[in-house]
DNA sequence: GTGGCTGCAAACATTTTGCATAACT
DNA sequence: AGTTATGCAAAATGTTTGCAGCCAC
């Protein structure tokens, strides 16, 4: 499958035209990588995928997609851990936060209703108008933490 | 005031002590430049302070400085932005979160119960055993905030 | 056709590391 | 004395940018 498909070909037309952007074989390439399933990724894995789909798109343009995607909106980044790289990934409508395993070293998704628990919370009475809310959290798994 | 105080001296011998870890000048200048009510340092903006206490500590110095305050558990590091530069404080015990306002940069620290509670939703039946609990929160800050 | 986008390469910023010397206990 | 920590310099990493040519519109 050298070529991004038609779906994602239309998808990305509708989220880049309105601003009027083009609609490239980089960016076609970089939101089909960004799959929703596929994870956290850093833009090196990311690349890499790219590649794989049988692209072979420059890093910067990667980098330069990617800053594209999250000024509309489309894409969200993380930094999960200690002098890591950013992560990458789709942008949900749901609120949620990441768990990094410091073990083996997997990052989950947790939705949940704590996200907007703390935006309510500022709104009240605290004089901050929260935009992002970013959780992180780090420890041990349910697969690597020592049985009790 | 080219030497670090007394008190520094002997804070930091009872930090580093039980561990077997020198006391030097670069760590009590390093500590001295973390000092309560300094907020959210870069490296450079902490060697700066150093230099104005009068030394010359190599940054690499400041780094692995930084990075023993880390695992003895006495200094806090977050990335508080996008590409951003990691900033450093001396621990708190309190939990706490980052307020950080995208218009006039200010970082405030906001200390309350919402860490606790994530905590506890987390050891309730997830799995998970949390080690740190970081949350940062973009937004607008009081002052910035425009007139309703 | 034209302006936005890309690839390339080089610059940049932050952080880490190897090694000989200096300093603490 | 015996380590351990430091300074220096170089490398590694992640990310950004300038510019000439290309491509979507």
């Amino acid at each position: 499958m050298a070529t991004p498909s038609a779906a994602a070909d239309d998808e990305l037309a509708v989220l880049l035209g309105p601003s009027g952007h083009r609609v490239t074989v980089p960016r076609r390439a970089v939101w089909e990588a960004l799959a929703p399933g596929a994870g956290h990724l850093t833009v090196d894995e990311l690349a890499d995928r790219v590649t794989a789909l049988g692209h072979d798109v420059d890093l910067a343009s990667v980098y330069r997609t990617l800053a594209l995607f999250e000024e509309l909106g489309i894409a969200r980044v993380s930094r999960l851990g200690r002098g890591e790289a950013s992560r990458w990934e789709r942008a949900h409508p749901d609120e949620h936060f990441h768990l990094v395993c410091t073990t083996c070293g997997s990052v989950d998704h947790h939705v949940g209703e704590l996200v907007e628990r703390v935006r309510d919370h500022l709104a009240d009475g605290h004089g901050f108008v929260a935009d992002t809310v970013e959780l992180v959290v780090t420890g041990r798994c349910g697969d690597c933490r020592p049985p009790d």
